[in-house]
DNA sequence: GGATATTGGTTGGAAATGTAACCAACAAGC
DNA sequence: GCTTGTTGGTTACATTTCCAACCAATATCC
């Protein structure tokens, strides 16, 4: 069509967008399949599980997902009895969200999976190629530019 | 909750993630805010303007892209009059797909920016580094494990 | 020259997402 | 204490996406 070679496939976000929606497929059945979670769902159980009891807004905070996310993804997982909120006393807005112990079963199995798939995964790529891989993508997920 | 230290931020289908929502989203403003499009519109564009005209399946292979999503996109482009299309004569259900002046004028444009948001993106990294990170993402790609 | 696939593409309805408006609990100003 | 603002979280509605069924044109089999 015209005379530069600027291909598509060499662009950055078309890159990491194949990348993620690959690999995150890959992984998807592990959560949907054997539990019927949507991805955020599987994000959420997991904050919890890795970091412990905290809030809706900590895990809007620290996965990086809108509210309305969160507040549903925790919507599903209570109703599955995957999760439970204990409103806090002092201030009656807050609900502290824990794992119940079926949550932290599939926690635990999920994070075995993931552990395994990861290693799948880098086995792809050098130990060094790895290295550089993750730094790389820390650096372009901070937003800017 | 348990000893071991699987840090989800390291998952790499997690970082994929991140790093393709951050840097899309970067990016999408170009397309959505200047011309109204979506995200499938923009690359149906792109691969029309990139590799010619060519019919709906085409774009669906090229792009790894379902049908109906082309389709779709294909229609609201059309709508706009930024592609056209001309049925084959020697088989009816194929119909040759290709940009307009104006499509043709915002290809231009959102190459051109692209160009630069990619040049901004790899800024952040070395050179070898920006080498390195599109050959793993090239491998993560490929579907399987 | 029909029945039966197959293929290119579209459409309809369910599920998921994004955005903004909303509600209830608390905090501050006065 | 009563208006005004904030904050944590939910709900409503519009837009996208996903999946499956569909339709029309061609190819195939007999």
């Amino acid at each position: 069509m015209d005379g530069d070679d600027f291909e598509i496939a060499d662009f950055l976000p078309y890159m990491l967008n194949r990348a993620a929606e690959a690999t995150g497929q890959g992984f998807s059945r592990h959560y949907k399949d054997r539990y019927g979670m949507l991805r955020t769902e599987w994000r959420v159980l997991f904050h919890l599980g890795r970091y412990g009891p905290m809030t809706a807004s900590a895990i809007c905070a620290r996965a990086d997902l809108h509210k309305t996310k969160v507040s549903r993804a925790v919507a599903a997982l209570e109703s599955r009895r995957h999760v439970a909120r204990e409103v806090q006393e002092e201030d009656r807005r807050n609900a502290t969200l824990c794992l119940t112990r079926s949550g932290a079963a599939i926690y635990a199995d999920l994070t075995e999976e993931a552990r395994r798939y990861d290693d799948r995964l880098a086995a792809r790529l050098t130990r060094e190629e790895a290295r550089i891989l993750r730094s790389c993508l820390a650096r372009l997920a901070e937003r800017g530019t």
